[in-house]
DNA sequence: AACGCGGTTTGACGCGCGTCAAAGAAGCAT
DNA sequence: ATGCTTCTTTGACGCGCGTCAAACCGCGTT
């Protein structure tokens, strides 16, 4: 699915996940989020019947299921509550949207990091002895709208601080508490 | 209409303007956008039922049109082409905001300031002799997540340079053409 | 085991832009 | 006119973070 193309179906994901991303003129990419199982990707603009704003490709192996877009509309008209229901998704996202905005613009670099870690552990695996952030620093970097390298030195230096544990392509997250401070004491 | 607040009503603006913006538990504000006539300050809060997650205040006098919000949602229940009108809306408001991110996140301040003042160009009052804009330093920073320190460097040298004429609470295009690639070329 | 590739780490450096500080203008009230 | 307030301009300075550069490490391949 792909920025531009005009959708023909809606997609309900029920397993994996999947990235949403954005490139610019400039050619600089942005993630703009992380969906997983039970998400419609691209929702909107098939209600809209308008062209993707977004790329999405997956990061895992991913299962969705799918209709054809006209079916669905059918089935909106017919079915008011399911209107709403897609109200409430998008309202939600939107609310998501708000609070990036809102971060990217107002918070250091530092914080941004420490939350996007906390928020991808909230529905992530909470796997045995701290929840497991399946992403690269790059793909971090995306998310927070900064670089690789400074991704990489956060996360060493919460490495050191018994934080986090890092990987290859993963952060597992050990204390959840003081990385929330973080951001606020690095001044 | 403050954040926090639980929705009543619906809005449609019908004369005026109003900022909507949000504040941080840190105290820095940042506006979430401009909206003119023909505008459903708050709708999405009312349709879900939900608290407000910004603020509106208004920049005019305005004038507004209202319902109670029970009501609204039976005409919706009822009328189910309301609910795809109030999905494009929302929609477009997502659009936009994708947009801000994806600005805010990447480019340099001078783009940002300029893209914004373009933006508010278009649907403003297209005065003679160049389009007004109305707002002061500050609210331009507040709108470009920057400082009105900066944006008041901008704008002398865009006014040096011919682009734009300055005044007290306003700033009048004088050349779009090259406010679009002042930002381009600041390298 | 040797190789190569994508991912990660770390350092050095510099610049954009925010912060601090202070002095103008423009408008309003008395 | 004379203040007073609000908005704006301009300078000096410094720091966060992006950029450039180079080494290092897992992990799959042959």
């Amino acid at each position: 699915m792909y920025e531009e193309d005009r959708p023909d179906q809606f997609l309900l994901l029920t397993e994996g996940r999947v990235r949403v991303w954005r490139t610019s003129t400039g050619g600089t990419a942005m993630t703009v989020h992380m969906l997983g199982p039970g998400t419609m990707p691209g929702c909107v603009a098939a209600l809209r019947q308008m062209p993707y704003p977004a790329t999405v490709t997956a990061l895992t192996d991913i299962r969705a299921l799918s209709w054809p877009a006209d079916k669905m509309r059918q089935l909106i008209a017919a079915h008011p509550e399911l209107a709403s229901n897609f109200l409430q998704m998008i309202a939600e996202r939107n609310e998501e949207m708000l609070q990036r905005l809102h971060e990217v613009s107002t918070l250091p670099v530092a914080q941004r990091v420490a939350r996007a870690l906390l928020r991808l552990a909230a529905d992530g695996a909470p796997g045995e002895g701290g929840v497991q952030v399946a992403l690269s620093r790059q793909d971090l970097a995306e998310l927070t709208a900064t670089t690789l390298h400074s991704v990489s030195r956060l996360v060493s230096r919460w490495e050191r601080a018994g934080i986090v544990a890092a990987g290859r392509k993963r952060v597992r997250i050990l204390d959840a508490e003081r990385l929330e401070t973080e951001g606020e004491t690095a001044e």
